[in-house]
RNA sequence: GGUGCCGUAGGCAAAUAGGUAAAGCCACAUGACUUUCAAUCAUGUGUUUGCGGGUUCAAAUCCCGUCGGCACCUCCA
């Protein structure tokens, strides 16, 4: 029989890393068995649920490489058959309605509490007569549907990660509820634990990976297995991936959303790279970058560990910038126009192209994230940008100002348009001035890019040249040079 | 409070029928290169597998205990 696996985001959020990582893990499995993967909106929740995170979530997994081979599929639209499955388990006695309030569970709850017990209920409506239901019904109570869980029932399973997991009944929580609170003749809003079981059977899911946080949750899913009579999936259960603080990463630790990463410039083959190499490693572990495509090639949950590990950051920018390192320069460029744009510079993706590729070309090979260009290109655009304040005081350092002044002279008759051309003129600047090749290229670096530091520093005039920036920068640094009156 | 899981250097990790450890990557430090920063390349620091017992000729790998961390215990998913 083929694999067929399932990502079921729920859409109460963006799409999460956590959830991003459990849906490559399932889509490498997918693709190393040639089987399908099938995305599943996970939408019971109605009130919490909103269509513009599924947009976010189906929008993410796109840009990840995810492709799913089925769906998306919305739970919403398959209320009828969860209800059906509610009443085949009502009408065959496992399952019963509920007459306990909310407010007596809060008591029960604190007098467990209290007794420092486990919080469970009790089943204490488990086998009402037919009188006892219609003496609740005529005091307006409404039932919740509740699905028997055996105390003394263990459950056990081959977990493909943890290996034998067991739980025993009794430390399930008492008797589960499977549909929400509706009025006695009916079937209320059938809930996350049933559902689950139910779509799961019914797309012949045949291996269920979900994050570690769900185990408690498959012991119950077990029993429901059994009272629907359907065959059970493989399990595995990933380890979480942990802030640095060391707990499940969540939002409050900052950026988690696939959608914020991308905002910040990662690119997605980096991070789905790194995503993969959270809990798993390829057999030739001393390789760690490779795509997607490579990674199925050998997806195996054998070789994911237990432990959760902890997102780093560092390494994450490591992977990201060697990606970007290499990558061509059109298509750098094509990624980098929206972020200039950002910082507020006016380029126009279509008659700046030539002067932009090259810019990706001098920066590329240095760059960590694609949101950095806008401070590292600041001096390149942004006419007004003002001295550093080590670049003034190498401005007013005797003789500076003679350099600068020299080759502002020179420049309206310099050709400026090879590496070449501006090492001559820079040359020619060292005899005539007769200052240190090292002082001239600290001056033009200072004068011309307004810092001490920076990318090459002739690449960079080349640049600036074009845009007539060079002339603007060195009469402003040249005034900048000239001694001030009341200063020190 | 209960149940479950996990625990190899700052982080990710390798070492899978127990075979005598910390490979590789990130970070960090130093050097080289360069007009500077970054990148890149080279070198280096980090040491006995949370801890204590036990089994064994041999244990990170098995057993017991202990400590710590995390997850779950919703009419959320």
């Amino acid at each position: 029989m083929s694999v067929r696996v399932r990502i079921a985001p729920s859409p109460t959020g963006n799409l999460h890393i956590g959830t991003a990582r459990t849906a490559v893990f399932n889509w490498l499995f997918a693709r190393h068995h040639g089987g399908q993967f099938i995305l599943r909106v996970e939408d019971t929740d109605l009130e919490r649920s909103r269509p513009e995170f599924t947009q976010n979530i189906t929008e993410g997994l796109q840009w990840l490489g995810l492709q799913w081979d089925e769906g998306p599929f919305f739970q919403s639209d398959r209320m009828d058959l969860y209800k059906q499955n509610v009443q085949t388990l009502l009408d065959k006695g496992l399952a019963y309605r509920c007459y306990v309030t909310e407010a007596e569970l809060n008591d029960l709850r604190a007098s467990q509490e209290a007794q420092k017990l486990a919080p469970r209920y009790d089943n204490r409506h488990r086998d009402l007569t037919p009188e006892q239901e219609a003496a609740f019904q005529a005091e307006g109570r409404e039932p919740v549907i509740r699905f028997k869980i055996d105390d003394h029932r263990n459950i056990v399973w081959k977990d493909m990660v943890r290996g034998t997991v067991s739980w025993n009944g009794s430390d399930l929580g008492g008797d589960m509820v499977i549909a929400r609170r509706a009025p006695a003749d009916q079937i209320g809003q059938p809930l996350y634990n049933f559902v689950v079981v139910v779509d799961d059977v019914d797309m012949g899911i045949t291996h269920v990976i979900r994050g570690e946080d769900h185990v408690a949750n498959t012991a119950k899913q077990l029993l429901l297995y059994e009272a629907l009579g359907a065959k059970v999936p493989e399990f595995s259960h990933t380890p979480l991936i942990l802030s640095p603080t060391g707990k499940k990463l969540s939002k409050r630790d900052g950026v988690t959303s696939i959608s914020d990463f991308q905002k910040m410039g990662y690119v997605p083959v980096a991070l789905a790279n790194y995503m993969s190499l959270l809990g798993w490693t390829p057999t030739d572990s001393t390789q760690e970058r490779f795509t997607l495509e490579e990674a199925a090639k050998e997806f195996d949950f054998e070789r994911v560990n237990k432990a959760g590990a902890k997102f780093d950051w560092d390494k994450l920018n490591w992977l990201n910038s060697q990606y970007l390192h290499e990558m061509a320069a059109a298509e750098l460029t094509d990624l980098l126009i929206p972020y200039w744009q950002a910082a507020g510079y006016e380029v126009d993706g279509e008659s700046d192209r030539p002067w932009l590729e090259q810019i990706a070309t001098l920066i590329g090979p240095s760059l960590e994230r694609l949101d950095q260009v806008g401070e590292m290109c600041r001096y390149l655009f942004d006419p007004e940008l003002d001295y550093t304040e080590d670049a003034i005081a190498h401005l007013q350092k005797d003789g500076v100002a003679d350099v600068l002044k020299a080759v502002a002279a020179a420049l309206p008759n310099a050709a400026l348009t090879t590496v070449d051309e501006a090492k001559a003129l820079i040359k020619d600047i060292t005899k005539s001035t007769g200052a240190k090749k090292g002082l001239i290229m600290k001056s033009l670096r200072a004068g011309l890019t307004c810092a001490l530091k920076g990318p090459d520093l002739v690449e960079s005039w080349l640049l600036l040249h074009q845009k007539g920036l060079d002339t603007v920068r060195l009469e402003k640094a040249i005034a900048l040079g000239q001694p001030q009156h009341g200063g020190d």
